[in-house]
DNA sequence: AGGTTAAATAACCTTTCGGTTAAATACAGA
DNA sequence: TCTGTATTTAACCGAAAGGTTATTTAACCT
C-alpha cells in the first residue's frame, strides 16, 4: 500500500495543455478530437496527454460507438487538495501577521495625517 | 504578464524528495546538509532539487555565513490551492451525491430488514 | 597562509517527456 | 463488404529530468 499517487498527479498537471483539458472537461464529457480542437497539436500528442491525465486518476474514458468520451475524475483532485491542506495553517499564518501589521499601520495612521504628501 | 507560473510549481511537486523536504521546511528553517540528511542521494542531487523548488518560488534561501538556510514560500502553495479551488464544487458535488444515496439507502432499510442476511 | 566545512558547479549518463509522421485498429453506415 | 470517421499505436527525435563523481567556490577557524 502507500504507493506514490501524488507524483503522477502532480507530474499530470505540471502541463498548461493537461490543464486546459481538464479546465474543459470540468464543463463536461468531451470526445478526444473535441478536446483536441483548441491546441496546434496533433492527434497522437493529444492521446498522450490523456493517456497520461487517464494514469494520474484525473479523468476517466468511457466508449460510445468509435468515441472515447471523457470525464474528469474530482476524487483525483480532491486527493492533491488534502496534501495541500497540511500546509494551509502556512499561508493563512503568513496573512494573519499581514493583517496585524496593517491594522498596526492603520493605528498609526492619525499621527502621520500632519505631514503633507509628496507629489 | 500571465506567464505560466503554475507548470513550474506542479513540476516540483511532482517528486516525493522535493515533497518530503517541503515537508521538513514546514517545520522550520533548514540548512542544505541538514534536509540532505534523511535521503540516500548525493549533495549536488539536493541541491538540484533546492534550485527547482526555488525556481518554482515554493522555497527561498537565506544566507549565514558558510550556511543557505531554506525556508518554505507559502505564497507559492496558495496559489496552487487557488487554482485547486476552481475545481472543489466537483468533488463537492460528487459527495453531496454520494450522501444523497446514502441517505436514500437508510430509509429503505427498514423494508429490507425483513429479508434474512446472507451468511 | 592553511585546513575544514558547506554548498554549488561542471561534465557526464540514462531515462522520461512532449512532440512529430505514418500505420493500424475499431466501429458505423451505405 | 467497402468507406469514412475516431482514436490509438509504432517508431522516431530533441530536450529536459534526475542522478552520479570530480572540481570549485565561499566562508569560517586557527
Amino acid at each position: 500500500m502507500a504507493a506514490d499517487h501524488l507524483s503522477p498527479k502532480f507530474a499530470a498537471l505540471a502541463d498548461p495543455t493537461r490543464r486546459a483539458i481538464l479546465a474543459r472537461l470540468a464543463l463536461g464529457e468531451s470526445s478526444v478530437t473535441e478536446l483536441a480542437e483548441p491546441f496546434d497539436m496533433s492527434m497522437p500528442a493529444i492521446s498522450k496527454h490523456l493517456k497520461v491525465l487517464e494514469h494520474a486518476g484525473l479523468i476517466a474514458r468511457g466508449r460510445e460507438a468509435q468515441w472515447r468520451p471523457c470525464r474528469i475524475e474530482p476524487q483525483a483532485l480532491k486527493d492533491v487538495n488534502e496534501w495541500l491542506e497540511e500546509y494551509r495553517r502556512l499561508w493563512e499564518q503568513r496573512l494573519d501577521r499581514l493583517e496585524d501589521y496593517l491594522r498596526k499601520l492603520q493605528s498609526k495612521a492619525p499621527k502621520e495625517k500632519k505631514r503633507g504628501r509628496k507629489k
